[in-house]
DNA sequence: GTGAAAGCGCTAACAG
DNA sequence: CTGTTAGCGCTTTCAC
């Protein structure tokens, strides 16, 4: 294997000179230049073991998701993984890999944790968890875990709102909610306050199914709203499972028609037809700030405690 | 940090014999016993970092998907995560984490490669790719790569027979096929082979419309298909999203009645209606059959070439 | 600016 | 069965 001892020898410099070469040390320009030619005649490619092994650092990281399986995680995942990717470049010491957990996020952290696997962690669930019972930085989505984890998050409330007062201005006066309630304090919630909010403002009847659902369960759960709630004429879904099962059920039991905005708008490469009108989440924005969030914590320097990404409307089908 | 000498140390025994004792080697049971000890109240846990730099192993293998995105493949990818986490065990050197290559293929694995960040992969692509370029360790899901390559596969054929045996024994006489040609031999091309054996067989007309897609492009695909061919009593489709979309454009179009039966037969937590009669892969058997094959390849070991997991018929609404 | 040397935690000879 | 030793590739003092 051709290491940084190789590399030395064929440009006549010490190990340390290389060494520093690749961390942006002091390096005479005449060194630099035989470093370099002689890293490219090599092939070097710097060893991720050794610098683990001397910096106590694996330059990995964790992305714990309920299940990869769910639209929207698999996809803030992929985009996550690109980013990691992009700011990964040659030969730096960045950030190099993704560790996807997908469910038992507690046990397989420590596990990760205990044996120096990952440098840091995101944490897109809702599962009960004691953020201090590690000493890894992390950042999460929507999640509100106490003032030292910064949250990346959408524009939750001002967005449902919008959505809500597009569905008002259509001339719907009965309007619901469905969504699962997270377990833990997190930013979803503003959704449910928003609506909370627009129709108390607007003097319209509360409909509202808001319950601590488990992902996988959302075909059940619109089947009991739209049966608690015959006579609405708009639905408002904080997710795009969920306005895609009201969807369904509604056709399906003649319900007659139903104008329905979903959060997320992230399956459209999925259910093109009917395109769902959506409160698109930019999950790109997510997985790259997240990133930079975490990057900096890392670093230990300042960083803030929360950063909203815009969303978009798109206006499809259903509403 | 507690290291092995530390742990050699507390029991009195040289730093080797900690070793000895951690890989299976001869060990008294008097020193056995006092390692234990001095392990346990130290909370030790070896270092991989360690590890992979002395073995020049990574313990990390990569799962290569075309887009974890897609329902297949997130799922494929969550049940190897947890065979690869059941059998990490607890102060093992076997495979410890998973890496998720979404996309790009070609790209990351020369870059994880290079940086020694895995010991083998999984490729669940059609991408094109040459498997010699690397020498690492493979293992395929469906696509055929040479003599040297493994492929863990469902029965394709056999399935696909019956499930369109099943739609023949119902009465329907102009069963068509849709389908994404992949771009590279792969044992999902028996399915293909399977319906233009069954058509021939029975004398039936053949209805195929199996080109290179692009995942994501179905819904265009089944629009194409359905008006190409007007009179279909029902369709064998290659995927699940296929099958989706061909029984929404139907819907749309208010194309008549058509069975439908699909492969794959994953998204049954996503879309529960209508339960598409589906011939089902055993996806968790899949993942754990690839997994098996990688660790006997990683160990030098006899590998079968191929493995076949048996899939199940699923009767739903569709067909 | 640069090189020599130490050492991160581990395994694998090797000699006892 | 066990301890000593060397060394994996790297970064980081510390003198020069």
């Amino acid at each position: 294997m051709v290491s940084i001892v190789t590399v030395a020898k064929a440009a006549g410099v010490g190990k340390s000179t290389v060494s520093r070469y690749l961390n942006k040390g002091y390096v005479s320009e005449e060194s630099r230049a035989r470093i370099e030619k002689a890293m490219k005649e090599l092939g070097y490619v710097p060893s991720t073991s050794g610098r683990s092994l001397r910096m106590a650092k694996s330059f990995a990281m964790a992305i714990c998701v309920p299940m990869i399986s769910h639209p929207f995680f698999s996809r803030f995942a992929e985009r996550l993984e690109s980013a990691v990717f992009e700011q990964a470049g040659e030969a730096s010491r960045r950030l190099n890999q993704v560790i996807i957990v997908s469910g038992n996020e507690q046990e397989r952290l420590k596990w990760l944790r205990e044996r120096n696997l990952v440098d840091g962690a995101f944490l897109v669930t809702h599962e009960k968890f004691d953020p201090s019972s590690y000493d890894l930085p992390i950042v999460t989505v929507d999640r509100l875990m106490g003032k030292e984890v910064p949250v990346v998050t959408s524009d939750n409330y001002e967005s449902t709102y919008k959505a809500l007062l597009y569905l008002y201005e259509k001339g719907n006066r009965e309007i619901g909610f469905i969504g699962g309630r997270p377990a833990e304090r997190s930013e979803v919630m503003r959704r449910y306050d928003a609506y909370m909010d627009f129709t108390k403002e607007k003097g319209l009847p509360v409909h509202a199914f808001y319950e601590d659902f488990a992902h996988g369960e959302e075909m059940k759960a619109s089947s009991l709203f739209l049966e608690r709630e015959p006579r609405l004429d708009a639905v408002f879904a904080t997710s795009d499972t969920f306005g895609f099962q009201t969807y369904r059920r509604a056709n399906e039991v003649g319900y007659g028609h139903l104008d329905i905005v979903s959060f997320d708008g992230c399956m459209d490469d999925i259910i093109q037809k009917p395109l769902f009108t959506s409160v698109k989440q930019d999950i790109d924005a997510l997985a790259r700030s997240a990133l930079g969030l975490l990057l900096r914590k890392m670093n230990g320097e300042e960083c803030p405690l929360k950063v909203v990404v815009k969303t978009t409307f798109r206006k499809g089908d259903t509403a």
